[in-house]
DNA sequence: ATATATATACCAACCGTTCGGTACAATAGA
DNA sequence: TCTATTGTACCGAACGGTTGGTATATATAT
């Protein structure tokens, strides 16, 4: 391997951040050029097909980090109360307290959704699978379960585009703080 | 005066859907004077400054269509179940039934915030007053009834997220059916 | 020597915008 | 009543600039 300036990975990261900020759309080659501090001709030789496949890394990289800073807890070891909050922990920093935006929110949007098939619907539905096991493992049936695992998933991307709209995170906070009750109490 | 082809409030409804089928980046003057039956030209004689007028004018065609169908009807007179079953069913066909995306999140991404300041912040208000005066005309607190209000519209746009990326309104319809319960429900 | 990586230069297509001009209806003056 | 003027509605063509993408050449590291 010869010497590299900016690893592929640093540049998935920050192309990643172009695309949470500015949506499929508004992040232009120039800006993820900029960003990723890689000409053109960089960015096509990591991605070979363009934007496109900048895109799908971009998605492939939150999806990792969702799957080993939230979902991974959920399903280890340790008390409900402790796993739940290792999560709650990691998804306040991931959307940095409710200050950037969810991909899975941007990718659904005009032809990001032709262009990243399925990408938007597979993350929402891991997350959901992983509350519902929790809410399961509280004692809920899994009707029930599914149920509470989807109100907190609303919960969270709600409470994102409310938080941007208003310009302020709090918002956010005060959804991941109803989470733990919303998928534990009151079971039987 | 000259025959009119088409109305400026035609042509304001039909831009609307773009902005809401591609969010503000995605919307392009060729998009716009399609769905609009205008040429690109003559979209500013009606709008002079161009596609910033453009987005002003679905947020208004959209603000007064949420006043007029949705806060009214909950600020007027009857029972509060048939207030609040009025605006809901006028928020499910505002959505489609949660296929279609809200303005707020779209015009919260990117640049669309610089171009459009406080548009997004200023309906999510009023919609959450409207709610907390019925979570308050039910008994809640007025902290109580701010904190539901809040909840109800995390949940509305949380759930047009997730609908959007699963394909299916199915969880927006569970999430309209979920807000009487959650604005007047265990009232002291 | 070979594969990887980056730079330079370029492309057609499209972007939002502007311009010059036309068609038409209402108004004003004779 | 007829004509001249005005103002609105709209369009085709073109503007400079940017888009996403490519081809070719050069550099670097093994």
């Amino acid at each position: 391997m010869p010497a590299v300036k900016t690893t592929k990975e640093d540049a998935v990261a920050a192309i990643t951040e172009v695309f949470r900020s500015y949506g499929y759309d508004g992040a232009s080659l120039s800006r993820l050029s900029q960003a990723s501090g890689l000409g053109r001709s960089s960015l096509y030789h990591y991605f070979p097909n363009g934007k496109e496949d900048m895109a799908k890394a971009a998605g492939e990289h939150i999806a990792n980090i969702v799957m080993e800073t939230v979902i991974e807890p959920l399903e280890g070891a340790g008390s409900l109360d402790g796993r739940l909050g290792k999560a709650i922990a990691a998804l306040s920093k991931l959307y940095d307290g409710g200050k950037t935006s969810c991909l899975v929110d941007l990718f659904a949007i005009g032809e990001a959704q032709t262009v990243l098939p399925g990408l938007a619907k597979s993350m929402i539905d891991a997350l959901s699978v992983a509350f519902q096991r929790v809410a399961e493992e509280a004692g809920a049936a899994r009707k029930d379960a599914k149920l509470r695992a989807e109100r907190a998933v609303i919960e969270i991307e709600g409470a994102l585009v409310v938080a941007r709209a208003q310009g302020s995170g709090a918002v956010f906070q005060r959804a991941l703080a109803r989470i733990p009750s919303l998928l534990l109490e009151n079971q039987a």
